[in-house]
DNA sequence: GGACTTGAGTGGTTTAGACCATTGCGATTA
DNA sequence: TAATCGCAATGGTCTAAACCACTCAAGTCC
């Protein structure tokens, strides 16, 4: 990864406190894999055991790593596989289809499932509603070129946006807000961190219960500043990474700092 | 995290592939965690292993999985701690120091190396020199209330910034870019994804070697568009997150649409 | 009192082996 | 020919056990 100046051999001469066996293994491997082109195939676990002369989950802890990283593809009875490396997904306020169509991938979307439920008084002073009013909920898959991408969980506040639930479908929900209820987004606060795949996250989208994933809360306000859906997405951290452009704080009338921690 | 709407029991009526113990055990271990306050104890692994009737295996999968969403914190020779949650971090175009301080942390910087090196055809490109040309190299520990939080290296262009090696410490690096050289930083191009911990790494942030964390690679230019240092951060995907602010694309001609894909 | 040693208890690593679930292909069969 | 079955190979889960490395406190020695 672009670490190619000199003297980086060494990087902490401190006391070395040992090297796990399954490391150096990983490294070997990582060797034997950038000799191998995307999508070619690896010796079998019990293979690679012998030859590197470990236990078998030695091994499996080396290829785990490397699967978290997204440098390897495993599929269950048929075998281990070069990775492809990681899409690209800038931090904007556009949306999702045009965003994907800019870097030359084919988009699609479809709704899972639309729910109406009480809101909870925190999910009520996000969305700008009072608690107990209805609230829709809207989860969605997202894929790119026919890839599961991402689970989105979007939610709404109802009141505002009366009838909501029956113009959602597979297409633009940015768009429904703006031809039924003349709704355009001004901005929004974005929050990103590490999880976990969760059993049935994994299932939807191809992976692995427990696998590395990107967690990305989305609040947004349409243009007078008015709270309009909270979103909660998770994307394949394997397979994804995002892209923002910061700009120097000029404008930066912010005043509503919004203490969020946690 | 707030999924309290209604019906959220049976998320996936698919096919349930099959449930395995350890993730059985983790949600039963997260209910246990539950009644402990932040930085309380749990029993040891042993204890755990012959109280549940599972193997220490299956424990310590189950403990791992939590300890890298955050929830859990491991110290090797005295025992297993509930987690103290994560702190935010924003992405902005400002320095690290007042960051911190607005939420109201106490930052510090320590600067581990200073080195000079020859930059690689790629590194040119991004610093605007020519390949060969001397590139300085610093890498940061940088702290909040004394906590390892983030390592960061930062390569600028010496032809840019004669003498520069002579000026940096662990004061802010953008304080000396403006007094020595009057360069001011106008825009950046921040990616984030997902990373694992090397021992190098793990050793200086207190963390574990295939921890998870999060890396970030900025790209920064001055006012006037012409780069000014490349860097790559990463930080402990169990403690830290981020937060950006986007606003309507209007602003958005970003004709230098850069492709960098993997 | 202060410095050192010792040992019990903790998490970390590794092994060898068993069994399960999925895949894919070759042989068999209708 | 086309569908089906069986089986071998693969990755996934789990166990029991051994040993290592680190921490901390109790005990010891000077």
């Amino acid at each position: 990864m672009g670490e190619n100046l000199p003297g980086d051999a060494v990087e902490n001469g401190k006391k070395s406190p040992r090297t796990p066996k399954h490391w150096e293994l990983k490294e070997r491997l990582a060797d034997l894999l950038r000799a191998v082109s995307p999508g070619g195939s690896l010796p079998g676990e019990r293979a690679l055991a012998s030859e590197f002369g470990v236990s078998r989950t030695t091994v499996r802890k080396a290829l785990a790593e490397l699967t978290a990283e997204g440098r390897l593809t495993r599929v269950h009875g048929s075998g281990t596989f070069a990775g492809e490396g990681k899409l690209t997904q800038r931090l904007q306020l556009s949306s999702y289809t045009e965003d994907m169509r800019s870097h030359g991938r084919r988009p699609t979307s479809s709704l899972l499932d639309a729910r109406i439920g009480a809101a909870d008084p925190e999910l009520a002073a996000l969305l700008g509603i009072r608690s107990g009013d209805d609230v829709l909920r809207l989860r969605r898959l997202r894929r790119a070129d026919g890839e599961p991408m991402a689970i989105e969980t979007s939610r709404l506040p109802l009141p505002r946006f009366p009838g909501l639930d029956r113009f959602v479908g597979d297409g633009s929900l940015y768009g429904v807000l703006y031809q039924h209820y003349g709704v355009e987004l001004g901005h929004a606060e974005e929050t990103i961190e590490t999880a976990l795949a969760t059993p049935a996250e994994a299932a939807l989208l191809g992976n692995e219960a427990g696998a590395l994933m990107l967690l990305l809360s989305r609040h947004s306000f349409d243009t007078e500043g008015r709270p309009v859906e909270w979103v909660r997405s998770v994307y394949r951290g394997d397979r994804y990474k995002f892209v923002a452009t910061l700009v120097s704080p000029q404008s930066s009338d912010e005043s509503t700092e919004r203490e969020r921690e946690r």
